[in-house]
DNA sequence: CAGATATTGGGTATCATTCTCACTGCATGG
DNA sequence: CCATGCAGTGAGAATGATACCCAATATCTG
């Protein structure tokens, strides 16, 4: 985990080289991703910050995930979540509710990811593919929709 | 892969269990996906089968959805990707191009998927969720967007 | 065939997300 | 300080994939 500070001087640095600001809105934005206990969807970072506005949140989360800052989750449920990039936190997947669409951080261990990044390579590779990145999602029931 | 006679009695006894009738706009688009060699986006679909009604195949994906004969893929792109369901091919997984949105099916090795379907219950338990089922997807650019 | 139920498809509605544009904030330099 | 220019903002409108409506048909059952 980065200390704020750190962060906030990396977010800074990635904005500054897209030739982007680091205003009061998108640093809002930051500090809400950086707050919640996994990834949330527009609606919930409006909630904890009541001060941003639709418009703005959805350009500006669109902006900091070009610039590195901002990941976007598509799964299939009503909105897309969002969550600080990987390379300012750490690589890890997801566990998502069918039924209510919560979704929280899991972490594989090392060992197992590094096995899994080489047969994704291998697979990729006898396909023509070149990958940048994977992702594993476990779909189920939370445990207060079971 | 499942004979295609095999295939249409599967589907048959499913969409009787669910009440449905094997209709021959629904026939067109489980041969419209059998046909494809991936999963494949729904215009896509009425390309190939160039009688179906928009609403009839978009509300029939969702009744075969529903009925286990389909699975919807939500990725990044503007349109879900829709195939045969596992139980009806066999369990893999998804190649996606970030530029052009391809999809491609790749297959694990039975034993790594072995492994990861032991460390994926151990995760979704520990955080309270049942999970029934998982998806990895790797992304990158295929031969030609490379 | 009749009655009951399921399906169809053209049109319309929904709604998450993106776009528009007039206005504001902020930096720079004279 | 003020002028100038450009990046950012936000309220509302537009977009577009997908879902819904409903009157007309098709299919099953007996
Ligand atoms: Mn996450
Ligand atoms: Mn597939
Ligand atoms: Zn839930
Ligand atoms: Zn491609």
């Amino acid at each position: 985990m980065v200390a704020t500070s750190e962060l906030e001087r990396a977010v800074n640095d990635r904005l500054a080289e897209h030739d982007l600001r680091y205003t009061a809105g998108r640093r809002a934005i930051v500090e809400g991703l950086k707050a919640a206990d996994g990834p949330v969807t527009l609606p919930e970072l409006l909630d904890s910050s009541p001060d941003l506005a639709q418009s703005s949140a959805y350009r500006n989360l669109g902006l900091l995930e070009e610039a590195g800052v901002v990941r976007r989750l598509v799964h299939g449920g009503e909105h897309a979540h969002f969550e600080l990039s990987e390379s300012l936190t750490e690589h890890h997947h997801h566990l998502i509710c069918e039924s209510c669409g919560l979704v929280r951080d899991v972490t594989l261990e090392t060992k197992l990811e590094r096995t899994l990044d080489k047969a994704f390579d291998t697979l990729a590779e006898a396909e023509g593919f070149v990958t940048t990145h994977h992702t594993v999602d476990l779909y189920g029931l939370c445990s207060t929709c079971r």
